[in-house]
DNA sequence: TATCTTATTGAAATAATTACAACTTTATTA
DNA sequence: TAATAAAGTTGTAATTATTTCAATAAGATA
């Protein structure tokens, strides 16, 4: 049992959440790859080395780790569901051109304190569309 | 023909598409109701007076309008696509007890300018989710 | 180890949206 | 106004993402 897989058992204990190899590859795959990716792309890629791999299995880890706050959906598209580990307050960019999503910073603060001061705010999403830097030296 | 008609149907032609009685009374509904509805609920609340609509046309109809610029789709819920005929910058709010939706004033030029100087932004999107007024004072 | 709880699996169900071909309506032109 | 072309409408079927479910397997607890 190498070290990361040590820390990942501890982050699934410490969220009330049990660990398995299935989710540690799943949660393994999100951390090296920080893609955004959906369900079926983690699935598509993992079912390469795990053959029993299930994608329901994949659906459930994914909802656990949202639910225990270890992941964020990113429903930037609407036809289908995006994943992310970054769960701090940040921007997403999806480029119609290549489909590659970019995070950017955001200040959340800025964006309307006024108009929302009697609302319980729990989420915040800010989702731009449009051509990014590389797509557009394309021409 | 009454005015707001010929007022949608000169809307229709100035952005290129065919003015027809059930797209006028889809836009009709929208403009009343800016509850940003589902395809579902303009078609469930359209058939009570237009037996022969079609829920397809409801669609063609939504995605005609989204091209042409007289609607935008809001997809804060990843499951489910609303329409709003608003289509200046705003925020959505989306109370996760009630479910309604409430529009905000957002100042998208305050969010990140710099780390997307690069970027040809096309589309905003503001998305919150939490609880409204009206719910946190019902405890 | 025995036991209880939770995760995994695959098949089937669900639900939102789109594709398609026949038909109808609207716009254009004569 | 009548003929014609172009686009809109309809119902059905297909597609696709996600969930439900019951059986089985694996993890946690004592
Ligand atoms: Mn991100
Ligand atoms: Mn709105
Ligand atoms: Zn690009
Ligand atoms: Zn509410």
């Amino acid at each position: 049992m190498d070290v990361s897989t040590e820390v990942l058992m501890d982050i699934f204990k410490n969220r009330g959440i049990r660990s398995s190899y299935t989710r540690m590859r799943i949660m393994g795959y999100m951390a090296a790859n920080r893609n955004h990716p959906t369900a079926d792309e983690i699935y598509s890629r993992l079912i390469e080395e795990i053959p029993t791999l299930s994608k329901t299995t994949v659906y459930n880890s994914l909802n656990a780790f949202v639910e225990a706050g270890l992941a964020r959906v990113v429903t930037i598209e609407d036809n289908e569901a995006r994943y992310d580990v970054d769960v701090s307050d940040h921007g997403h960019f999806k480029c119609q051109s290549c489909g590659r999503i970019f995070d950017f910073p955001v200040d959340m603060d800025c964006i309307e304190p006024k108009a929302l001061e009697k609302f319980r705010i729990n989420k915040r999403d800010v989702y731009f569309k449009g051509i990014c830097p590389g797509c557009l030296d394309n021409k």
